[in-house]
This record gives structure tokens, sequence and C-alpha cells, in this order.
DNA sequence: CTGAAAGCGCTTACAG
DNA sequence: CTGAAAGCGCTTACAG
């Protein structure tokens, strides 16, 4: 036990006759060395089980081959501490280590805090510790323009889920407006015209962009827009649950509702249980976000899927890119999809 | 941008007036430091920012601070894929994360393949690459003694979850049988007397042992033990129907039923529902698996809660104190807690 | 196209 | 109790 030493590039260097350089121009694909040495070098590796030590590439100044993501501290551990089941984390890994993998890179997932003097801090450290290629924010801590100066000033590539303006960042985003657009225009294409909108916090650009989509379709169909079916819920649950009763014991209510996250579409199904209002027969809901209690619950919700791991996967891709001297930043606009399920019928 | 360098040693010994060794002997908590000057160098320390580099560390052979915890490929992909909000995962990094960052430590998660042939290269790769101080192996690798070899031809401390051997490793398990009987026992008290066991694949150890507590149970309480009603299921959805379905077209049909997993108590809802018998009121149902699936499901399920994050937390812990020279291996068995829900009730 | 030298930021023996 | 030297496994200028 604990007898077996890591090849090292002395190894195959020896292995093959030539000098620790030629083995490491072979390693990084580098120009200048003579086809035949490079494959007797290819072959060494291979035969011995070469495999690079990151923590010694990353020494002398190069890459780390690593990728950190950060996300919110407090988000993360209540929603497992909940144990709802967002898999929001499982698909940031999902797409992240899948490209990670698929580029030689390895992804370290990392939690830091929300007020931005303690993340500054927290960012700091874990970077000054592992030393990574690129760093992937995600929100809230995409706005969070301490953390974006500081990985400027280390010189550390960073990509931001969420945000659009692109620069000298690697941004991806889906198409928020798009989300409430298409969710409306399919509740309009099943012949409904009173659709209600639950909101998210008007602090979230995301959120807005998502009404003004929904408003966009109204506009389109010429169907009503009342500034009371614009429900202002704060992301939750019990303050969702007030708004969707009052909408439902009107005389003319909805036939319709969109709930910006899965916490407010359950209230919608809370309330209309509690009413006796039958979904999908008597209301349609979407819900804008996807996660498994909705895609679980009872009917299971039409919902518009986020592509969470495609946005991380790029992110990778764009971070891996840049800090290996190609185009730096960018922005990128990726798809969502509606997933149709059993909360949505026509009007009869 | 890019203008940042970090500090090193070098910077706080400068600061100082001492050598770089003295900052790495207070760094490193060691003996032969005047407390004058340790104080002072802890003073520049904190008053400069320095974060020691942890690949600089790594190199001259000390620790690494990575943990890495391995899971299973193709599960967690499916998983993730199927998007049923297992959350296996979530756990896993809650307190892996959790405990690690309390020593100073980072987790790195990885997955590799189910084949041994696979698993072995691919645990070799990731180990050559990262040097982690020790390494989580979760089931099915828990039982792969290639990778333990190899872990130990390397000289890395291994933990183990779910096996519960001990030795030179430090394995980390919750009591199985215990599991079996608590539910059973919590269906006894109900006074339910016809309790059939869903039981999970026969080449799980852990499955196994599970069943045993149950028959313990029924032995215990003098209930009778048919063994029509354990049926094998093999852990999924598909295969357990039938064999529900049978059990619940009987006369004398079971009152209660115990399911292995998550997959097939959801099997149990499925049947009872398509036959008009209705949970819990004629038939109570316990998951020996709590996933989000089991806590959404209508009515919500009373489980075992499995100590998921504790479990890996305990690995962690075990494998730091290792590597820093302390005790090694050791045997560890976590308490489990039954979940009370909708889906038991008394026996009318 | 190839190699000898220096150095990344630490820690490990070894002197004093 | 403290420091000068060597080295971990690589890569980066710099010579040839």
């Amino acid at each position: 036990m604990g007898t077996k030493q890591p090849v090292t590039i002395r190894d195959v260097a020896a292995d093959v006759g030539v000098s620790r350089q030629t083995v490491s121009r072979v390693l990084n694909k580098g120009p200048n060395v003579k086809p035949a040495v490079r494959a007797r070098v290819e072959e060494s590796m291979e035969r011995l089980g070469y495999v690079p030590n990151i923590s010694a590439r990353r020494m002398r100044g190069s890459r780390s081959y690593l990728i950190l993501a950060i996300n919110d501290r407090q988000r993360t551990y209540e929603n497992w501490r909940a144990g709802r089941g967002n898999d929001w984390v499982d698909q940031m890994l999902f797409g992240g280590m899948t490209e990670c993998e698929r580029q030689g890179y390895h992804l370290v997932f990392e939690l830091i805090d929300t007020q931005p003097e303690k993340a500054q801090g927290q960012l700091s450290k874990v970077i000054s510790e592992l030393r990574p290629d690129g760093v992937i924010l995600t929100p809230p801590h995409s706005d969070n323009a301490t953390l974006t100066d500081l990985l400027e000033e280390f010189g550390i590539a960073c990509a931001r889920i969420g945000r659009r303006d692109g620069g000298a960042f690697v941004d991806v985003c889906m198409d928020e407006a798009g989300a409430g657009f298409e969710a409306a225009r399919h509740l309009a294409d099943l012949d409904h015209t009173r659709i209600a909108y639950l909101a998210g916090s008007p602090y979230y650009g995301n959120s807005l962009m998502r009404v003004d989509g929904y408003r966009d379709l109204l506009c389109e169909r010429g169907l009503p827009y009342k500034e009371d079916w614009i429900g202002k819920g704060e992301f939750n649950f019990d303050t969702a649950i007030p708004v969707v009763q009052a909408w439902l014991e009107q005389e003319e209510r909805p036939t319709a509702i969109i709930a910006d996250n899965d916490q407010m579409a359950f209230a919608v199904l809370h309330v209309a249980d509690r009413l006796g209002i039958g979904v999908p027969q008597d209301l349609s809901l979407v819900s804008l976000e996807d996660t498994p209690g909705v895609r679980l619950s009872v009917p299971p919700m039409t919902a518009i899927r986020q592509p969470t791991a495609a946005m991380i996967a790029k992110a990778c891709s764009g971070l891996i890119s840049e800090s290996s001297g190609s185009a730096a930043g960018g922005r990128y606009e990726l798809p969502f999809e509606l997933i149709r399920r059993e909360s949505t019928a026509r009007l009869k």
C-alpha cells in the first residue's frame, strides 16, 4: 500500500530519450516537434499511463484546468434543506461536468454568501486557493459588480448566467420575454381570453421581461389586459395565496393563470382545490419554472423548461476557449422549451 | 484588469522580516515558533489577506486539501435526465461541502462508470490529476475492490458509503435492518397484521438486511410471515406493478405494504388507485426511500429518511483526520429517521 | 526542431 | 526556536 508512484513527465522523457520540454510540447499540442518524435512520445505516455498533474501545471503560470461554478449559499441550502427537489444544482452539474470532461477540465462547485462584502471575501479566498481558469456566476451573484470587478483584477475569465449584456464577459441567458409570450400563446391557442399572471419580484429584470412577453401576446391577439391581473407575489407560496384567492372569487374570474415560479404555481393549485375549481377543466395553469414538484404534482403541470444544463455547458465552453486564448466574452441566448402536461386544456 | 497579484508566503515573510519557513510553520500550526513571532506572522497574513495556494501546497508532497466524492455515472445521469428529483447528489454535496469547508478543505464531485475496468482507469486518471487527500466511494463503487486496491496502492485514504466492514477504510452506513424493523413496527403499532414487503434486488446486501429487520419484527410480534408477501421487484416501477396487483386482488389482501424504494412505492399507489383501494384508509404504505417524489406524492408518504448528508459529512471528517495523521479507518453507523406523513393510518 | 536553465509557491529534511 | 537549500512536476522564456 502507498507504493505506487504516479508517472511524471520525467519518466516519459527518460523512456523516449528526449528532454522534458519535448514531452511538455507534445502534451500541450505545441508546434516544433518532429512528427516521428511526437508519435513516440504519445505512444510512451499511453503505455506508461501518464496523466498530467494539475497542480504542477497550474504552478508555472499556466492553466489550472479548473472551472469554478458559484451558487448562492442561502438559496442553495434552503433548497437542500427543504427537500422539495429543486434540481437547479443537479442540472448545473450535469451541463458543467459533461462539457468540462469533454475538454479535459474539472468543474468545482462552490457556495458563497449573498451579502456583497462577505461574497467578495469568500470568492477571493477560493480563487486564491484554487486558481481556476474561469468562474461561473449564477443569480443573484451574476448581478454583483463587486464580484466581477474582483475577477477582472485577478485576470480570471468570468461567465454570468441570466445576464445578457455580453461585452467582456461570457453572458448566457434564455429568452425570458419569449417564455412569457409562449406561455400566454399556448393558453390563447386553447381559446383562453382571461389570462392572469402571477409575476415575480420586480427587482429581477428577468421576471420583468417575462411579464413583457405576456403583455405582448395579449396585445398581439387583442386580448384584454387588466393591471389587476398581474399579481406581485414576491416569489413565494404564502404571498401568492391571497392574490390567487381574490382572482378566483371574482364574478368574471380568469380561466387561465401563468405563474412565474413553481411555488406560486403550487399556490394556484392549492387555492383552486379549496374553492372546488378543477384544474384543468375549470382553470388552466402554466408554471414558468419546471422543477420535479411541478412534474409530479396532481395534475402534472404544463411548464416552461429553462435550459439550465445547456447554459452552464455553454458558459464552460466559453470560459475554456477564452482561457486558451480564443475570443473573449460574448452573449448567448439559449432556447427554452414549453412542456405540455395536464394542467392546461381547451376552454369549454 | 489582470493586475492583482495574489499574496504569497514570500510577501508575508518580507513583511514580517522572517524566513518563508517560519511563515509556513505558522500556517501549518507547527511547533517551534516563538509566540511573539507567531502573532506577528498571523497579523501580517490577516492584514495582507494571505491565502495559501492549494496547488503549491500539494506539490511538495504534502496535502492537497481536496476530497473527491465519486458517484456512479450511469445512475447519476439517469436521475438527472429523468428529472424525478432524486436528491441524493444534493444531500451528498450538502453534507460534504459543509464539513469540508469547516475544515478548510474543498469537495470535488466526480462521476465514474460502473464497469470495473473503465472505472479503474477513470479513477486513476482523476487521482493523478487532482491528487486528493481522500476519496469517497458510494454504491455501487463501494463494493468494487479494484477501486479500493487502486487507492491503497496510491496511498490515498478511502471512505465507503453503505459498507460496514470497517478495517482500514472509513466505512459509513446506516442501520439497514433497523429501518426494515421500524417500518414494520410503525405499521404493527397501527394494528396492521397483514404486512407485505416489496424487496429490492437480492444482490444488494443492504436490501437483504432490511428484509431481515422486517422479518424480525413480525417474529417478535407473533405476526404471520408469508413467503408470498415478500415481492422480488428488482428495484423498479414496472416490475413491481404485477406483484402488487396480485397481492391486492387476493381475498385476504395485505392491509399494509413496505416498499424498498420510491419507485416501487409509486407502483403501490398506482395499483391501489386503479383498484379503487384508498391510501391510507384501506391500505397503508411505507417507503424505505425518502425522495422529493415521495414527499410530494398524493398522499405524501410515510418514509424512512436515510442520513445521506450526515454520512458524507462523517466520511469527510474521517478522511481528513486520517490524512492529517490521526486514526485510520473505522466503522460508523448513523441513525435513520422514520417520517410519518399521510400514507399510513390505524387499521379500522 | 530540440534542450539546459530558471521558476511557480509551497514544504521537507537538514543545519545551526 | 529559526533559516538556507533543495525539490515537488510542470511550463516559460531563452539558446542553439
